[in-house]
DNA sequence: CACTGGACTTTGAGGATTCAAAACCCATTC
DNA sequence: GAATGGGTTTTGAATCCTCAAAGTCCAGTG
């Protein structure tokens, strides 16, 4: 029933309100950013959106999600993954380029085929980049990772990355580092920003930002 | 580059003129009807598509398609059945039902996926309901078949369908007739509108509508 | 407490697509 | 040749989504 349009901005809105640990309000200025929208349009679209119902605006502070903008949100991130993992796995899409095919398929497929898909790929937990996926009620499993960027020197495994661009998912595909994959921290040096890990015997220089899209347990 | 709401008056354009066997101009009503949609709106976007190169718009008498249009209502046309048959021989949907869910995905696929599912599906040249599926280039097969209605008793097979109704296909289903059964005309009753048929042994009765839906070789 | 800067809201507007209803054109009829 | 009627076009308006730019609010500063 949401417009693709309406979609589209409660993701954003989950994805925003899921960065912070604390619950907080989502700054209209960062839903524009994500979105690449003018702030005037998102402050027309928030009010729209609340008299929906599917969230609360509080005029110059932010917004939340409610029960039912919170749930279409996650539907929309479930068809995502789900589309995600079925292209690599069933039509061998190369992991680092299925980002933007599903960010058009999450709004063109049915429940139906959804349900489908899900069956097929065995109601899988985890996409190809390690998000979780949500059952069809919205739930979802737990993330206990840290970013790589906090670790201290040892062995861990990497289960999650956090970026969408094909160009670092490539590198980081060439450079052996895909969900799964264990590694050794040697050590980081936070002023220079530069993270030095050993893969598969293999020794790598990260620098910071790459370090903090990288979610290991 | 199209928006689907032009690839879907191109799309209708292309049908319209492939109903009659001599090229002639596609009347602005026969759109509107197909379309759902009124008169005026359409002749509006009549014009645009003149001005965009897709058709030529002869004011009060329809509109011709232009090789630009034309080939890229095959393009949509081609998306179409590849996601039909990719619906039921991959995901296991059922024949009946994959038409209106390919009506909305073929405008969300992009040319890399409908080139890996074309391969995977082997390059096929026929769509589950029979209708021929256009090559990249837009190419396809030359349609022999007669309209079950215009037979001589005598047997033939079925090759295509050319209906979308899911209550009609599931009954044709139930009835033991997909592209490809073999049947036998008992006989054609043109003033009762009543045709009867064998399949597979067992005597079907068919109406004039269902008759003229039905194409054989 | 007045001032400033930055974030947010408002306003006016435009493109894409659609409709209802009035106006129009023209082949056919009388 | 004028009238009729059906298909087509025009007109005015609405919805959805968007922007630019002007206006507003408020936390923090001096």
């Amino acid at each position: 029933m949401p417009s693709s349009t309406v979609e589209n901005y409660l993701k954003a809105i989950y994805g925003i309100s899921e960065e912070t640990a604390e619950p907080s309000l989502v700054p209209i200025g960062r839903i524009a950013e994500v979105l690449e929208l003018t702030p005037g349009t998102v402050t027309t679209m928030m009010k729209h959106l609340d008299k929906e119902g599917f969230i609360i605006y509080h005029p110059r502070k932010g917004v939340e999600l409610k029960e039912a903008g919170r749930h279409a949100a996650l539907q929309v991130i479930r068809r995502h993954r789900l589309i995600e993992l079925f292209l690599v796995e069933v039509l061998h899409l190369d992991w680092a380029h299925v980002h933007k095919e599903a960010e058009v398929l999450e709004h063109a497929l049915s429940d139906l085929l959804v349900e489908r898909i899900d069956e097929m790929l065995g109601r899988p937990a985890y996409d190809p980049h390690g998000d979780p996926i949500p059952d069809a009620t919205g739930a979802m499993r737990e993330d206990r990772s840290r970013a790589l960027v906090d670790c201290e020197p040892g062995g861990c495994r990497l289960v999650r990355v956090s970026r969408d661009e094909p160009e670092f998912l490539q590198w980081l595909q060439k450079s052996g580092l895909r969900p799964g994959t264990d590694l050794e921290v040697v050590g980081y040096d936070r002023m220079g920003g530069l993270m030095e890990i050993t893969v598969a015997g293999k020794t790598l220089r990260l620098g910071e930002p790459a370090a903090r899209a990288l979610w290991v347990v």
